[in-house]
DNA sequence: TCTAATATTATCAAATTGTTAACCACATGC
DNA sequence: GCATGTGGTTAACAATTTGATAATATTAGA
């Protein structure tokens, strides 16, 4: 697990900054808060947050001079940025957004509702690349279509490798045949009763790791 | 340069379709439409989009539905998603971005507004400012169209080019046939089958380096 | 023990991809 | 206008892999 990440909020009213603080820290993340534009600059130089939310209208330096600011220096090229303003006329917005910021939305709003949005930037943040699942020593990569084990690359064919990433997307439980035959096969093809043992004869020979168990009557579940 | 991207929009009222379209397009996107749910599967499926927008509220399979079953399919599960609605209570809203989508506005929306919006989840995806890629000691200049292997250059036409620009933009990831025809190709042009395997081979004969891997029954990956 | 369920093995047809050559469209230079 | 070259697609066939099945052996559990 990845240390928490860390948010700066920049806005010139103390109980809006107390209220969003509040609530994401009560979210687990790490958060800075500066009164101005100046301080969130500086904020953001110390703790290289990895969001910063801007109050556009501030004292000193505005949140579009600062997100400018930012967005001229490459360690903040990658940063979130996300307005939150009370002006909601659309050529502040627009600019807001042009400016480089990731979104903009404007108050007031509702604690749940940032929360939510800022739970979606990380979401999509965090998506790049890694689609693999990871079990013990064996390691799935869906994107890839590899299978490794103990550092050694093993190549299923396609069957074998969607049967094998569907057990394993639920350790532990028991796929029943018919599970297993409408997700890897699909509800149209009709295929005989002795094709899933043969893939799963397949697999087990090829990973050389008994992870893969009958249950008798009922149909197979991966475990370690 | 890559095509364009695509959008497709979910909306049963057939004037906001419009509208959202005819600015999208004007924009340099290339749009598609559905009037319900089950059809926006099903293009979605069809023209695999860059982005979909979502009404909420739709006859048959609403918005939130899609979002769900979209995201449950691997090949969606990187695809922007955003809901566009007239629902604007609290609930539907952190539902809606729970589900998995990356925004959620709310009707009525100007459409220089969700132009920024789209423009600004593109800028945030695309991490792709640098037009050279290199990779190891293979060199792959998108603007210059060049080629570059052992400081030797390597001329490949614009297809040849376009393919091996594509599978090498994410070294390791498997790349479906779908996926080449529509990145490469585009939507609207239809090839035969033994297309894309003619340019492989042609690239493959031309780098005289094994950089290309077949993954029978799923697609080609770029590895060194 | 006895039976139904599963494992194993070999085999073969079907699906998929590789390879080559031919064809057409288009651009270029003479 | 005419040869020439290039790029892109397709057709035809070869090579390869896959996955389903049949036949048989083995096992778990009532």
């Amino acid at each position: 697990m990845s240390t928490a990440k860390k948010i700066l909020i920049a806005d010139d009213e103390p109980d809006i900054l107390e209220i969003i603080q509040f609530n994401l820290q009560t979210e687990g993340y790490e958060v800075f808060t500066a009164k101005n534009g100046d301080e969130a600059l500086e904020q953001a130089k110390k703790y290289q947050p990895d969001l910063i939310i801007l109050d556009i209208m501030m004292p000193g330096k505005n949140g579009i001079d600062v997100c400018n600011i930012l967005r001229m220096q490459p360690a903040f090229k990658e940063t979130l940025i996300v307005f939150l303003s009370a002006l909601s006329d659309e050529g502040t917005e627009i600019r807001g957004l042009e400016t480089g910021a990731d979104d903009y939305l404007t108050k007031p709003i509702s604690p749940k509702i940032l929360l939510s949005k800022v739970n979606a930037l990380f979401r999509r943040l965090n998506k790049e690349g890694n689609n693999l699942l990871q079990l013990g020593d064996l390691k799935i990569d869906r994107e890839k279509y590899i299978i490794n084990y103990l550092d050694n690359d093993i190549i299923l064919a396609r069957k074998e490798f969607e049967l094998l990433a569907l057990l394993a997307s639920k350790p532990g439980k028991v796929f029943l045949r018919n599970e297993i035959l409408n997700q890897v096969w699909g509800t149209e093809v009709i295929v005989g009763d002795r094709t899933i043992d043969v893939h799963i004869r397949k697999i087990r020979q090829k990973l050389d790791l008994d992870c893969i168990t009958t249950v008798k009557g009922v149909g197979y579940k991966f475990e370690l």
